[in-house]
DNA sequence: GTATCTGCAAATGCTTTGCACACCC
DNA sequence: GGGTGTGCAAAGCATTTGCAGATAC
């Protein structure tokens, strides 16, 4: 995991901010899940966040946190990442921009930046006509450990 | 779409290898399914190829459809992407290997290689350790085009 | 003949939605 | 008080699976 460029604190500021922005009302169920996710410095997937939750005693519906993950996406509070087919993960967006390094065999999730990838990525958009937004890019591997178990 | 490396011909010769050494028997769908991607040229989704195929007169089914193609996903004769939710899109492996750019407007798909992306991924997998068995990388952009559209 | 392949329909798994009650401002 | 949030259960949607009949070798 990389360094946190926000506290939790300043976070959810930011977070009571977003939601007067947007004509909302408070939620203690939305602080909850940032929460979750600043503490865990992983990559959680919608069923554990809401296990996670209910282990502090609140009794949280997976729909909520549903809607709740994609409200908080939207507004750029987390970031998804789908690492296979057993559906999307979340992490929280207050860190350094990155990228993933996912091991084929055990699904461990490494995050890296490679600056001079990120600047070749936006010349070939450019060189296509086009405005880069957004990329996505994740380096599938075998990871150390488990090329030692798997020769 | 970038330049063929092999006839349609010669895949489905290596499909029929292919399948013997699988200890497996022919089947036209199987044929056709390979046939429609490399005629389309395109990224299909397990529907379009099942809707194209029942125009020429068959009745193939869509479970057959996803059947087949995580056999043909499997040898390496298609390969998979997800440019969105709404499921994955297949094409013809018999290609150089090449990244996505994807725009976020109007969902056109086109196709890229950068040699020296290509060497930092390598680079990148061997500084955590790791062997690169494979990656995923996707450009979201506004295409030229959706740029004058929207501006 | 026997094992694989197919079509159909039902099941699955993740995600979304409708609704009635609960809660925030 | 009126609108927004929540929990529950049901619905959606892409994909997978079980099964009986069809087909390849």
């Amino acid at each position: 995991m990389q360094n946190r460029l926000e506290t939790l604190d300043s976070i959810l500021d930011r977070l009571r901010t977003s939601i007067r922005k947007n004509g909302l009302k408070n939620s203690k169920q939305r602080e909850e899940i940032i929460s979750v996710l600043y503490k865990s410095g992983t990559h959680l997937s919608p069923e554990e966040i809401a296990s996670e939750i209910k282990t502090k005693d609140k009794t949280t519906s997976i729909s909520s946190v549903y809607r709740i993950l994609s409200f908080l996406e939207k507004e750029n509070f987390i970031t998804a990442l789908e690492a296979d087919k057993s559906g999307r993960r979340y992490e929280i967006a207050a860190k350094d921009h990155h990228d993933h390094i996912i091991c084929l065999h055990c699904g461990e999730i490494t995050e890296f930046v490679d600056p001079e990838i990120e600047r070749l990525q936006i010349k070939v958009a450019h060189e296509h006509n086009a405005n880069l937004i957004s990329h996505n890019m994740k380096l599938f591997v075998i990871c150390q450990k488990c090329q030692k178990i798997k020769p």
